[in-house]
Order: C-alpha cells, then sequence, then structure tokens
DNA sequence: TAGAATAAATTGGTATTACCAATTCCTTGT
DNA sequence: ACAAGGAATTGGTAATACCAATTTATTCTA
C-alpha cells in the first residue's frame, strides 16, 4: 500500500483524458480556480499537475491567456529520438526507412483491430485528404492532411507504443521534409499515385485483411521512399547548377 | 523578450548542478522549507520545480523522508518513450510488437549492409551467447548474452534510429521479463530451439539474405512472442493459485 | 457606424500561512 | 544497552491574497 501524490493522481487523469481524446487537441481547458473545484483539490495541488504535464510537453499554458493541449506533434519535443534524428543529417533516411516498417505494422494491425469509430475516422480523414490533394491548396496543407490520414491508421491499430513513434518520426519529417515540399505535392500525377495507394490501404483495412495492408502500406512507403531520394538528388543538381551559374553566369 | 516561468528557473538551475555534480546522486537535498528561503522563493514555486525534476526521474522524494537525487542518471529514465512503457502494463505487448518488426528490420539490413568487422562481431556475441546458454549460468547473464547477441545484429544493420529504438526497448524489457526469466531459459529444449533460430539469423545475414534474414528474426520473435504470453498465463495461474491458497489453506 | 482607446473581468504566476501525515531522531525509561 | 515512545523534522495539501498578462466588454472618438 503506498500513498500516491495527489498532484501525481490529476496529472494521470487529465494525461488519459488527452489521450482518450475526452479533451481534444488544441483545446482549452478550464481556468485552474474552475477546474481545481470541480476536482476537489487546491490550486497549488493542480498547478503541479499542470506544470508536471507542461515538461511533459502535453499542455502549454499563456500567463493570462489559459492552459491549453498541445497539438498532438510537438507533443514529444523533449524526446531524445527527435533530438538524435535532427543532430544527424544523415539519420533522415533511417528515419524514413523506420517509419516504413512502422506504417506497415500500423496498418496490418489497423486492419485486424481496428474498431468502426476507427474504420469511420480512417475514411473521414482519407476524405478529407482526396479533396485537399485535389484541391489547389497549398503544399503545407496538403502535407498535413497527410500526416493527419496516417495517423488515423496508427490510431486504428491500438498500439500506444508504435503510435509514440510515429508521432515521434512525423514530427522530425514534418520539418525535414519542408524543402521538397512543392515537388511532392506539385506534380498531378504523382498526386495521383498517393491517392490510388492510400485508397488500397483503407480498402485492405476495411476488408480486414492484415497481410494486403501491410503490403499496400509497404508499397506506398517504397513509392514515396524512392521519390524522395528523387527529389533529393534533383534538388542538389538544381543547387549545384545555381552555385555553377553564381560563378560563371547564367548559361 | 519573454518571462520565463520562475519554477522554471529554479529547475533549471537545480538541473545544472546536478548535471555538474555539485549535488551528488544519491544526495539528499535540503528541506523545501530551507531551499525555498535559501533561494528566495516561496514553497510553492519551489515545490513546482522539484515536481518537475520529479517527472524527469531526477529527483524522488518520499514523504517526511526527504528529497533525494536519483542515483540512475540514465538515459533510461529520461526518455518518454521508456516513460510511457513502464507506465501502462498494457503496453508491454505492444512493445513486443514493435520489437518484432524492429528486430526484423534490423536483420534484413544488416544482411545488406554488415561489413566484415560487423559479420565478425556478431559471430563472436553468436559464440558467447551459445556457451553461455549451454551452461549453467545464471538467467540473468543468459539473458545478457542474448541481448548482446541482438543488440550486435542492430548495430550492423547501420541505422541509427533503430539503433536507439532497440536500444530504449531493451532496456524496459530487460526489466519487465524479469519475473519470466527462469522459465525462459530453465527449459532444455525451449534453449535448443532458441539457439537454432539465432543460427538462422546469422547464416541468413552472412549468406547476405536479406528476406531470409526477415523470415529468420521474425519467426524467432513470433516464437519469443507466444512463449511469452504462454509464461505469462502459467503465472497468471500460479499466482491465482497461490491467492487462492492462502484464501482456503493449501490443498 | 466602424474602429480605436480604455476600463473591467478573467486567468496564470507568486507568496504567505496553516495544518496534516509520514519519517526521523532523540529522549526516556526499563 | 536497548527498546518504547514522543518531539522535531519534512514532505503533502489546503486556503487565501495579491500581482501581472491577457482577454473581453465598454466607451469614446472619428
Amino acid at each position: 500500500m503506498e500513498r500516491v501524490r495527489l498532484s501525481d493522481q490529476i496529472a494521470k487523469q487529465l494525461e488519459s483524458m488527452i489521450a482518450e481524446g475526452v479533451i481534444k487537441q488544441g483545446e482549452r481547458l478550464p481556468s485552474e480556480r474552475q477546474l481545481a473545484e470541480r476536482l476537489g483539490v487546491s490550486r497549488p495541488s493542480l498547478r503541479e499537475a499542470i506544470q508536471k504535464l507542461g515538461t511533459k510537453g502535453l499542455i502549454t499554458s499563456r500567463h493570462g491567456g489559459g492552459t491549453y493541449v498541445s497539438d498532438r506533434l510537438d507533443a514529444a519535443f523533449t524526446d531524445p529520438l527527435i533530438a538524435l534524428i535532427k543532430e544527424r543529417g544523415d539519420a533522415e533516411f533511417d528515419t524514413l526507412q523506420v517509419r516504413m516498417e512502422l506504417e506497415s505494422m500500423a496498418a496490418a494491425l489497423a486492419a485486424e483491430r481496428a474498431t468502426e469509430s476507427d474504420r469511420k475516422n480512417i475514411e473521414e480523414k482519407y476524405a478529407a485528404m482526396a479533396e485537399c490533394h485535389a484541391s489547389t491548396a497549398d503544399a503545407v496543407s496538403k502535407l498535413k492532411a497527410d500526416i493527419a490520414f496516417h495517423l488515423a491508421i496508427v490510431e486504428a491499430s491500438h498500439n500506444v507504443v508504435v503510435a509514440h513513434l510515429m508521432r515521434a518520426v512525423m514530427t522530425v519529417l514534418e520539418a525535414s521534409i519542408g524543402e521538397y515540399l512543392d515537388a511532392f505535392y506539385g506534380k498531378p500525377p504523382f498526386v495521383t499515385d498517393l491517392t490510388r495507394q492510400h485508397r488500397d490501404i483503407v480498402d485492405a483495412i476495411q476488408a480486414r485483411d492484415a497481410g494486403a495492408a501491410r503490403a499496400a502500406a509497404r508499397r506506398h512507403m517504397e513509392h514515396s521512399f524512392a521519390s524522395y531520394r528523387g527529389f533529393q538528388a534533383e534538388a542538389r543538381l538544381s543547387k549545384s547548377a545555381r552555385l555553377h551559374a553564381s560563378l560563371f553566369g547564367k548559361g
């Protein structure tokens, strides 16, 4: 029998509420006074809990402004994994390889274990992404829609470790991919390929076919992987061309 | 220009003191009242800082006892991934699933990219493990040899992200598997299976056959996974038997 | 009427004080 | 010398008050 610190109980409670989506990302929490009263605890205890969750990156407070649930993606900001990847530039490919693996796994698990609401959520995110990709929206929005779709699958896998890792990976990728964003979403035929691949994944999950889901995810990732390398090579060439031009004049 | 929370300043100050060794590992901090007065802050602010460092695993407090600097300042404690897995008991299977995936991937990559010294290292670790497993060494040593072997493969994959993740996973597994250690390494036929599976992985890597390495690693992990579930079920049964006996007398 | 200046209410940040509960330490009695 | 018991210490929780940044509502001006 061990006495558990009150602030730890509160932190755990809030954390699970956030994890389960009872409190949505970006949402504003009630004020400290209200929340303390509602939970039946003192404000100092509540504050200790809030500060703890703050160090975990789950919530952020602004003096006078309020307390907000962080966007899921930057939640893992203090993660040494993220620090590692950011530190070493050559870890980019390594990250993509790991993502390929995790993504395949998540798709397979989702096919097996997704609930009805999971499937609904996946379809919604897919529809939103397809619409966005077909529109003239900017590349950043398209990337965000893309990420949201993939995270929906990850959530449906009901594996908290995969979820944690994928969020971390996505955080890094979102930053490092920025350079080639337009190359990715700028070419219509490429986007068409993407949409079909995404559709294949969704279909396999809906059919509860784990093997097919894994294969579809793998194909998609390999395709993206190859494209990424291609775009990167292209960028390198055009960069050296620019450098050359700057030295010798254009032409 | 941004105002920094007082508790954050304090936490940072204490953290650097710990890092620089001004406050040694295992040392007891002054009482909250003393420390607050000495730093010229209120106790609530000091407490918030202490609680933050507590969630980071740097210090621990015991009601009435005092506050101590943790003696283990490993990365293990700081890594949110590890914290996540330890916190949620149901994450154990999730961890194993992820490990299965990473391990397969590492084996495949090792088959493709292992250098000569990598291969030599893998063979050495394999030999050491085989010898250890065949001996009458204690289960802990056998586990350590096992882990060393797997980490050798991971290193040979030359993927820093996989390496990082696997080390984290292994750290957690090493702790959580403790309960079933004897069950794992106690039964000779089981150990024989293990050795053959390990040998298969090594052979595939040496043959530079990525597909075979992946398959072999997967078989091995699935076998271990199934065994783990079996042992855990066994343990549950014997535990409930013990509980039953404690209530109704033995027999 | 729209917009900007301003005042009021809200909200997080900090400090003070008090009391409870677990632990430690010292006194005391045998 | 040692064990029992109580006082002092220490972390945990609560209540309250006030400050500072922000938000919201109001009022005044163009």
